[in-house]
DNA sequence: TCTTAAGGTCAATAATCATTGACTTGTTGG
DNA sequence: CCAACAAGTCAATGATTATTGACCTTAAGA
């Protein structure tokens, strides 16, 4: 296979897996051989190894020593995972941070005298409102979801 | 299926096929109605489409007018697959970026006065150094790629 | 020399995926 | 009322994917 000619589908392909994306995770740590990968995959068979090793062909390959290790595209892959995987972070990070933003003001309003507390104020709005954009507008994060398809 | 509980294998799952990404990007610029995708993809077949629906459910809902659109962890499964398909620009941008600094400080060395051409370099190299870090220590990109795994 | 391990390949089978085409159930315009 | 279209569902089929287990070759250690 061209290494170039790979297009996105084939590297979602490579990693719709849960072994694969395993195997995805420990290169990215460091070089394993093949005995290696099985031992901490926990699997006997050679067979299957061998199988997802070669559906990920065009992200993973072997260095002089033999090792398995990913190539820069095996890298982009893993960055798409950990963005979906973290991605149900980002919802719950803006909430803490606005709930963090609502406290502090309601605290420095009761506690502190009017100039100091408006001097916050601005700051911390400031910031929220740069936080709001970056999270809605940027990323497109949603805080609730949208109703399923139902199908069940 | 419970929306909270999909793993990222089946998010890459509901995108590791060429319809799919198209209905993906579809989707992404405005909601669509069924027959619409349907002709937006050129296809004739109602049950292939509802097919590739079926398989995205998790990352695409129905809204109250029944148009068809992504959720947020579509919307993630999107920049995933941005992030792959932009992977070989990256290399590209940097080439261009170090070809523009090397010519760059050659010719202010030959056309511009000692004092002025020393900021410039600084300045410059700076600039490619913090770019390069962001793009091999961060983003792991490769100028070169490793050898393939020899299987053909 | 015999055994064990590494580093795989291959064939058979079961399970899942993808496509086609027939079918259903509304809704809308003439 | 009828035709045409929207918005799907479903069964059948062939193609592909995933797993298992047998097998192979090479190298090291007892």
């Amino acid at each position: 296979m061209n290494d170039d000619s790979m297009t996105s589908d084939e590297v979602f392909e490579a990693i719709s897996h849960p072994m694969r994306i395993e195997i995805l995770r420990l290169l990215a740590r460091k070089p394993v051989r093949f005995a290696d990968l099985k031992r901490k995959l926990r699997i006997e068979s050679s067979g299957q190894l061998d199988f997802h090793l070669k559906k990920m062909t065009g992200i993973v390959v072997t260095d002089s020593d033999g090792n398995y290790t990913l190539n820069d595209r095996g890298y982009a892959a893993l960055t798409a995972v950990d963005m979906v995987s973290r991605h149900g972070w980002q919802r719950r990070a803006y909430i803490i941070a606005f709930l963090t933003y609502a406290v502090m003001n309601v605290y420095f309003i009761l506690m502190v005298p009017l100039g100091w507390w408006f001097v916050i104020f601005l700051i911390t709005t400031a910031w929220i409102l740069f936080y709001s954009y970056w999270t809605f507008i940027k990323r497109r994060i949603r805080l609730r979801r949208n109703g399923e398809i139902s199908n069940e």
